[in-house]
RNA sequence: GGGGCUGUAGCUCAGUUGGGAGAGCGCCGGCUUUGCAAGCCGGAUGUCGCCAGUUCGACUCUGGUCAGCUCCA
């Protein structure tokens, strides 16, 4: 079967067993800070199983976008790894269970794909009788078909920080013993090559909480995933996934596209062009690495991720980086990625729309960030060519070496480690280790590591109320004492306690920082005690205020909370102002315009967005007019909350970061202006903004620009310091505010003029001394010494003049010139250079300087320094008794 | 969050015991040529990332800071 038929056969068949079909969810989860990337199909069901939100349904199916780097090193050397891949799965919500769950798969893979069933294998968890037994008797496969194995190949879970987990069941195809280690004991489970799992059924029954403890799950149900590149392999009867439909396109055209170069390896190639190529292992694998690695960035890109130096984006960058070193051993020293990328979208375009639409800023980002990476890349192996030859001769690179290749240059080992076996080295590894090693501790030491346990079990009923209240009467349901960061802690005198604690209220006002909008501060005063809150954030689903005890000791119970209002309504001010300046966005550049990330916070915004080029001055003005017409006619804001999702949607509602909303959403609405799903707080109306400037527009990545904005009092003090600077302006310079510009060009130019004529004059009166003093030189002992006093001039100046001396005395001269109108004074010395050896001026200055009460030094030829104008004669008497004593022997 | 490297003309970069800011390309003007490619002559390019400190004197040394790259967390 092909790729399409995979799928549509695969949904097909679970939909007509009553699965509701899910689309696949973004590959940057939502609000789980524990997970980088969608991993497996079931995260956007965690909850499902955990009980804490209401079930949509009970029975789903889907096709999820995934990606794990975990196995980065094994992609394109081994026949099934990659990094982006498709996750078939069917889920159950405390529905069924093991005794349908195991015979519609087996079902799926030999009726509808027609696998042959001869070459299918299964195994259970050893303690799990239960799943053996649907094997034996419901499917009927014979005992020697049904492997029992430990909790490493059989128990699942849970995905990131805690959640689903349970034992599972898998199914394998035998792929033929030529594949296989050769081993009399060989089976399912074993680490080589022969068997392949692909169907995994997982039966999530427990919860596990942060702490490592497990707890029966309310909703036990089924959590299966079934790779769809192995899939197609196996359907296909292919060796490797590369050989599926679907990469087989991408590498293909990637293949041709490629261009022959100089006498790189990659000329090597005969046959290309018609694609039937004989390639070499190498060239291969540098096809395959870049095949699955355009996938991933392509996707991930288009789900808004973006490559930088720190967590997710970094993950982009190592991806990136290991296909352009694939490649640049091949010989391609060119971005190409880029090009991948929109073979990608071709092939996936009828799945993945997201991936259509953001074509053009995925392959503008992957594009720049090889561009980025060729560079360093040249940086790198001019560094190695060095380090190459200060060690080739002992025929070891220390570790030293190594480390600062990787840490500063961004040369993994195992590069080097190929550019050593060319050059025909040895590395010192066990030296490079110590070196990371000692890079870890460092870190780890100067980083602040969490809190103690979790301020409560999970399973609080709180409630948020802070969309109509500022204060409320309520309970706190629970709190814990947290250690702070260092730079909290750090002062807390010795003996005393830092008094933190993360509580949790019934009935909370305070905002938990969430969807760019950050966290409320306020006070929480109970029976004898006070808590300041400092921030709120959401732990574990649950929101709790980060607060620092005033006074009394804290308890459960009745409290009154109130949040800090000004600050709320600066905050809400910047929120709602971000609305309106998304929505004039849209309407100034057009409606490509997309939210790629937000910051709200009191007083100011930050707002990135996908833009082609920078915003023009006449456009960002445009875009202030807007919101400036919005705050004026003081439009309602509306919240319409508990909107199902698809009426959303229909009301054309903005929404962005894919499908990451629950099925009821919140949906803000500023008069007919701007609509959007948001869970935020905001104004009543925009009049309350007051006042909208945008205070810089920015790049930030590529294809990615940055708007930052203020509001309200943070706005008024901005203009208001922006027009005193401008007043003082006018002041100094003597103009009106509306002829500054002019006056300041003028003065430019002014100025330049003035400079101009000041060297020309300085340099003819340089010149005129300089013969002046030629004639004056006196002598002693066969050295015609020089001094001269000129209080207008400087340093400058006064080598003008020692210059015009040389010429005109040509041989044994000596001369110091002093310069400055006290009471500091600065000095030359200057000697002829059949001198320079016997009596260098850097030495000559060392005399006098300190003479004059202050030093100097310089060159053999010319020296300078400094000292005071009343102590110039003693400067100049120690000058003649150093000549004296060189002209005397 | 913690390290390392880099920051000099529009671009690519030189610039060591701290002591006159440079090269190539590009740009502007002129000349030469039927035109083009080019050639010749002349010219302007600069807060040496920013702020302090040390020093008689800082592109250079020290500290801080910002930006880019890179590693670790």
């Amino acid at each position: 079967m092909n790729h399409r038929e995979l799928r549509r056969t695969f949904l097909e068949f679970y939909a007509q067993r009553d699965h509701r079909v899910v689309p696949s969810s973004s590959l940057i989860p939502r609000d789980d800070p524990t997970m980088l990337f969608t991993s497996a199909g079931m995260v956007q069901f965690k909850p499902y199983w955990a009980g804490t939100v209401e079930l949509p349904y009970r029975r789903a199916t889907s096709i999820q976008k995934c990606l794990r780097a975990s196995d980065l090193d094994q992609v394109g050397k081994t026949p099934r790894h990659g990094t982006f891949f498709e996750m078939l799965g069917n889920f159950s919500f405390g529905d069924y269970f093991k005794h349908e769950a195991i015979p519609w798969a087996w079902e799926y893979l030999t009726q509808v794909v027609k696998l042959d069933a001869e070459r299918l294998y299964a195994s259970v968890f050893n303690e799990d009788d239960e799943a053996y037994n649907v094997w034996r008797s419901k499917v009927g496969l014979p005992a020697k078909k049904v492997v029992r194995l430990g909790a490493k190949d059989n128990f699942w879970g849970p995905v990131g920080g805690g959640g689903a987990c349970g034992p599972c069941s898998e199914i394998y195809v035998d792929l033929g013993s030529e594949y296989g280690c050769g081993k009399a004991e060989c089976a399912p489970g074993c680490d080589c090559d022969r068997f392949s799992e692909v169907y995994n059924i997982v039966f999530p029954q427990f919860n596990q909480l942060a702490d490592g403890t497990r707890e029966p799950l309310k909703n036990r149900g089924i959590d299966t995933g079934m790779g769809m590149e192995r899939l197609a392999m196996v359907s296909q009867k292919k060796k490797t996934i590369f050989e599926t439909d679907l990469f087989a396109p991408i590498v293909k055209a990637m293949a041709k596209m490629l261009p022959e170069k100089g006498d790189s390896p990659s000329k090597q190639r005969v046959g290309l062009a018609a694609g039937q190529p004989p390639f070499s292992d190498e060239y291969k694998q540098m096809l395959y690495v870049a095949a699955d690695h355009a996938r991933a960035l392509t996707f991930a890109i288009a789900d808004g991720a973006i490559p930088s130096n720190e967590a997710r984006g970094y993950i982009l960058r190592s991806i990136l980086r290991r296909a352009l070193l694939f490649a640049h051993r091949q010989g391609v020293n060119e971005p190409f990625l880029y090009k991948v990328s929109g073979e990608v979208v071709e092939l996936m375009r009828q799945w993945y729309p997201e991936v259509v639409a953001k074509r053009e800023q995925a392959a503008l980002i992957i594009k720049s960030e090889e561009e980025r990476f060729l560079r360093t890349l040249d940086a790198g192996l001019e560094r190695w060519q060095t380090v190459l030859e200060q060690h080739k001769r002992e025929g070891l690179v220390p570790g030293e070496d190594l480390f600062k290749l990787h840490d500063t240059f961004g040369f993994h080992i195992e590069l080097v480690k190929e550019l050593a076996a060319d050059a025909g080295v040895k590395l010192d590894t066990a030296g490079f280790e110590r070196a990371m090693q000692e890079q870890r501790e460092r870190s780890r030491k100067e980083t602040f590591v969490g809190t103690a346990g979790p301020a409560h079990d999970g399973a609080l009923d709180w409630e948020f109320v802070g969309y109509e209240s500022d204060e409320v009467e309520t309970e706190i349901l629970s709190f814990a004492a947290v250690a702070g960061p260092a730079r909290e802690s750090g002062h807390v005198p010795a003996g005393d306690v830092l008094r933190l604690y993360e509580v949790v209220l019934e009935k909370s006002p305070f905002y938990a920082e969430m969807g760019g909008q950050v966290g409320d501060t306020g006070r929480i005063m109970g029976e004898g005690f006070e808590l300041e809150v400092l921030s709120t954030y959401y732990k574990q689903g649950v929101p709790a205020c980060r607060a620092k005890l005033v006074k009394g000791e804290v308890a459960l119970g009745k409290v009154f909370a109130a949040v800090d209002k000004e600050r709320r309504r600066e905050i809400e001010r910047a929120h709602t102002a971000t609305h309106l300046l998304h929505a004039a966005l849209r309407k100034t550049l057009g409606e490509y315009v997309k939210q790629e990330g937000s910051l709200v916070e009191p007083g100011r915004l930050r707002f990135d967005f996908a833009a082609f080029e920078p915003m023009a001055l006449s456009q960002v003005l445009a875009v202030e007019r807007l919101v400036y017409e919005q705050v004026v006619a003081d439009r309602h804001v509306q919240a319409l909350r508990n909107t199902p999702l698809d009426e959303a949607r229909a009301m054309g509602a903005l929404a962005f970061f894919g499908d990451q909303y629950g099925e009821k959403v919140t949906v803000v609405k500023v008069g007919d202006f701007s609509m959007e799903l948001c869970g935020g707080t905001h104004l009543r109306s925009t009049g309350q903004i007051g006042l909208f400037r945008i205070v810089s527009e920015t790049g930030v990545a590529a294809g990615i620009r940055r708007i930052e904005a203020l509001v309200g009092k943070a706005a008024f003090e901005n203009a208001a310091s922006e027009r005193a600077i401008v007043t003082q302006l006018a002041d100094h310079l003597g103009g009106t505010e509306a002829t500054l510009v002019r006056k300041v060009e003028g003065l430019n130019e002014e100025l330049k003029r003035l400079g101009e004529r000041l060297s020309g004059l300085s340099a003819q009166l340089a010149r005129a001394a300089g013969d002046e003093l030629a004639v004056r030189a006196e002598e002693i002992g066969g050295i015609k010494v020089v001094t001269g006093h000129f209080s207008r001039f400087e340093t400058g100046e006064l080598r003008l003049v020692s210059d015009r001396v040389r010429e005109l005395l040509k041989e044994k001269y000596a001369g110091l010139l002093t310069g400055g109108e006290g009471p500091r004074i600065r000095y030359v010395v200057f000697i002829s250079p059949d001198l320079q050896v016997s009596l260098p001026a850097g030495k000559l200055a060392k005399a006098v300087g300190p003479a004059m009460g202050g030093g100097g030094g310089g060159k053999p030829d010319l020296a300078e320094g400094g000292g005071q104008l009343d102590r110039l004669s003693a400067g100049q008497e120690a000058f003649r008794t150093a000549v004296r004593a060189l002209a005397a022997g």
